[in-house]
RNA sequence: GCCCUUGUAGCUCAACGGUAGAGCGCGCGGCUCAUAAUCGCUCGGUUACAGGUUCAAAUCCUGUCGAGGGCACCA
């Protein structure tokens, strides 16, 4: 039997849910119950890395141990899931289990008892060394020190003095030797590492050069871990650990999974990990199979970001910021789904805005395929007595058929709906969600145009055309259970809806797409009760509710928690691998201040307005000229013409910033900036204008 | 600084080197089975720019500019 092994990155347990977590998962539910349904003999991981010392110390300052901390957050995705019936997963893998640490170890010992490519050992012990602050009694990474001009030894950031110098014993993964090894197996192979730019990526950073890598921390200064197999002083670092879980689950080196079947599904792998953590899950987990005499997997996809509606990165503190809650509070599941395979090109970053949402949900299921269901069925329940009609055309109304602009051959359709079905399953095999989902959304078209075109309201009125009306809602409904079928991965609970209003009872997950053969939905089966799948949203109404919410929240908000950052290798050069996680999360976010240095490069003068008006065909400049104490006036153009008459401006003390960089807009050069309150909810209210009470000279400077 | 990707309609995206399309949105008209739905029509493009190769370029090559990303460096 076809084998199919797909995985989440097992998501780091220092952090809450959010909606990286949430979309990884849900690609990796829709692939599984595709796979299900032709036929594979699936098998899905997600999962938390609940190691390291990030958890240890974010428990140790909520007073717990680690395991009840990671106890905590692997249940707390775990509810996540569920909230949003992502249920199907075969197991949700935890580091901490103890078949994780007999496996690990034994891959460990497997490791160490072969060579590299260049036949040197995999694995040997040297030192690394690192900053300590003796009194946090803690090493610091990149992140929580800083180095001050004029000095070579950085100062701990929590308490301002100068790190020592700590060299500690650890032990080496011997990647230098890879180099040759993971190019010919990466270059050689366009389905390995997906989608391409991110295999150039990884290519190049390769051939920049690989450095030994850290895999394992003394006992003493980071103990939350699995112990190294023969020396119990050390603990494992990080990427064996966690990246091994994919094979520790289906049974490698361990006896309570191996019923999963390690054999049966590894060859056929596929990978989903964000593109943060691609390199890790190629360079060292490649380098990591070669060294244990393992297969590569099949497939590693590094899917993008999700951006906000306006294309910027997700973060606290811009707050804009998509609220699982709030998700789960408005929309429904198969909404969110539907929209973030159709909204997002599989492997490029996505814009997710709850607007955007909101209107998929009601052009594309509400308007579309909800309402092709709905018009049809209904049409069965008021012409047909409520059972499916024959969607034969006897040979002598033929001439009606065409005469209500109906094809009395079925052919055409079933040859767009197999040309169609092919189609989709193409590019749902190749990643290319959207445009299977638009390949669907065509025939949704069609079938509304046939019903448009045939008009059965007038057809019930003439008897000639009885079977030219039973066609029509035959074919429909034919239509109808095979989108059904195939979008039921995307859509489980809407399609099962859907499946069943037709009147049709057999299990739609195991109903293989490939199979589907115009013409078996049988004639004369009773439909079940109709009622409407996806509810048309009042986007003015869902909007202003999730603002009201966004604001609520705000107020209750617990104080922040305690900053951790990940703790990186000093000698190994890569600070920037994170652990394995996805998205940015709340602890990366949570540092954001600036130094009076930053704020003092902003230069902020009090000007006066001498001369304001609009410019000739553009709707929102308008010109300044502002006196800013300097030889003369500067020209300055600024986006309020739709909120200002300029000359209500003339005369008034604004703040400018006075060195920003010039830029040319509408042809004018543009030489500052003037400063505003901006109201960026979108509900398209006035700028205000920043001014001052007292008088003040103009040129004074802001700070 | 080096490298990768990308630039097509207001927006999101298509288009083996062969007449630039679709969906959404906008405007007009039709229809009433249906969830203010649906159907038709219209509007919308010098394919970022400049060169080159070719019978033919959105597509291939070179350069410029813009966007995103990776690495290095700096902080």
């Amino acid at each position: 039997m076809k084998t199919f092994y797909i995985t989440t990155p097992i998501y780091y347990a220092n952090s809450l849910p959010h909606l990286g977590h949430l979309y990884t998962t849900t690609v990796a539910d829709v692939l599984a119950k595709h796979k299900k349904q032709r036929g594979f003999d699936t098998y899905f991981l997600t999962g938390t890395d609940e190691h390291g010392v990030n958890i240890q110390r974010v428990a140790e300052a909520k007073g717990q141990t680690p395991k009840d901390y990671v106890d905590y957050i692997s249940g707390e995705m775990k509810k996540m899931f569920a909230d949003f019936g992502l249920t199907d997963y075969d197991i949700f893998m935890r580091t901490t289990e103890p078949f994780h640490y007999e496996a690990v170890r034994s891959l460990w010992r497997k490791i160490a008892s072969n060579q590299t490519p260049k036949g040197n050992s995999t694995i040997y012990k040297g030192f690394y060394e690192a900053w300590f602050c003796p009194n946090c009694a803690e090493f610091k990474t990149e992140t929580e020190y800083e180095i001050r001009d004029g000095e070579d030894v950085p100062r701990c950031l929590v308490h301002e003095r100068p790190l020592d110098k700590v060299s500690e014993e650890s032990y080496f993964f011997r990647l230098s030797d890879y180099g040759e090894f993971l190019l010919e197996a990466i270059e050689g192979n366009p389905i390995l590492i997906r989608p391409e730019a991110r295999k150039n990526e990884v290519i190049s950073f390769i051939k920049s050069g690989l450095q030994d890598l850290s895999i394992s921390r003394e006992k003493k200064s980071v103990s939350w871990g699995v112990p190294v197999p023969g020396d119990e002083n050390h603990v494992m670092y990080v990427w064996l650990d966690a990246l091994s879980n994919y094979i520790t689950a289906i049974g490698y080196g361990n006896e309570e999974r191996k019923a999963v079947g390690f054999e049966k599904y590894w060859g056929n792998v596929t990978h989903l990990v964000g593109k943060d953590i691609l390199r890790q899950h190629s360079v060292y987990w490649f380098s990591f199979l070669d060294a244990a005499g393992l297969e590569l997997p099949q497939t590693i996809y590094a899917h993008g970001m999700w951006l906000d509606a306006d294309g910027r990165k997700m973060g606290k503190t811009l707050g804009n910021t998509i609220e699982l809650g709030v998700l789960r509070e408005h929309f429904q599941t198969d909404a969110i789904r539907y929209f973030v395979l159709r909204e997002m090109v599989f492997g490029q970053d996505g814009k997710f805005g709850y607007e955007n949402l909101i209107e998929r949900a009601n052009a594309d299921l509400a308007s579309g395929l909800g309402n092709l269901s709905s018009r049809t069925l209904s049409m069965i329940n008021k012409y047909c007595d409520g059972a499916i009609p024959n969607g034969k055309i006897a040979e002598h109304n033929y001439i009606y058929a065409k005469r209500a602009g109906i094809n009395p051959d079925e052919q055409e359709l079933v040859s767009v709906l197999e040309h169609a079905r092919d189609e989709f399953l193409r590019k749902f095999d190749n990643f290319e969600f959207s445009q299977a989902l638009e390949i669907v959304w065509s025939v949704i078209a069609r079938i509304d145009k046939m019903i448009s075109d045939a008009k059965p309201w007038e057809l019930i009125k003439d008897e000639n055309q009885a079977e030219t009306l039973n066609a029509v809602l035959y074919r429909a409904t034919e239509t109808l259970r095979w989108l059904c079928v195939l979008l039921f991965p995307v859509m489980p609970e809407a399609m099962k809806n859907i499946y069943g209003q037709i009147g049709l009872s057999d299990d739609i997950t195991v109903i293989n797409p490939e199979n589907l053969n115009y013409g078996e939905l049988k004639t004369e089966t009773k439909i079940g009760e109709t009622q409407a799948v996806f509810p048309r949203l009042d986007k003015n109404k869902v909007m202003s509710e999730i603002m009201e919410s966004g604001k609520l929240k705000i107020e209750n908000e617990e104080p922040k928690p305690v900053v951790v950052q990940p703790t990186e290798n000093v000698l190994t050069q890569n600070p920037t691998d994170v652990l394995i996680n996805n998205q940015p999360d709340e602890a990366d976010e949570v540092e954001n201040f600036i130094t009076i240095d930053d704020f003092l490069k902003v230069e902020l003068r009090v000007g006066e307005i001498k001369v304001a008006e609009r410019i000739p065909k553009a709707d929102k400049l308008l010109r300044f000229e502002i006196d800013l104490g300097e030889e003369k006036p500067r020209q300055i153009l600024a986006g309020l013409a739709e909120y200002y008459e300029p000359e209500t401006l003339i005369g008034r003390k604004v703040v400018v910033v006075a060195n920003l960089k010039p830029r040319t807009m509408r042809g004018l050069e543009s030489n500052g900036m003037i400063c505003a309150a901006s109201l960026e909810n979108g509900t398209g209210e006035k700028p205000a204008l920043a001014a001052f009470i007292e008088n003040v000279d103009i040129g004074a400077r802001l700070k």
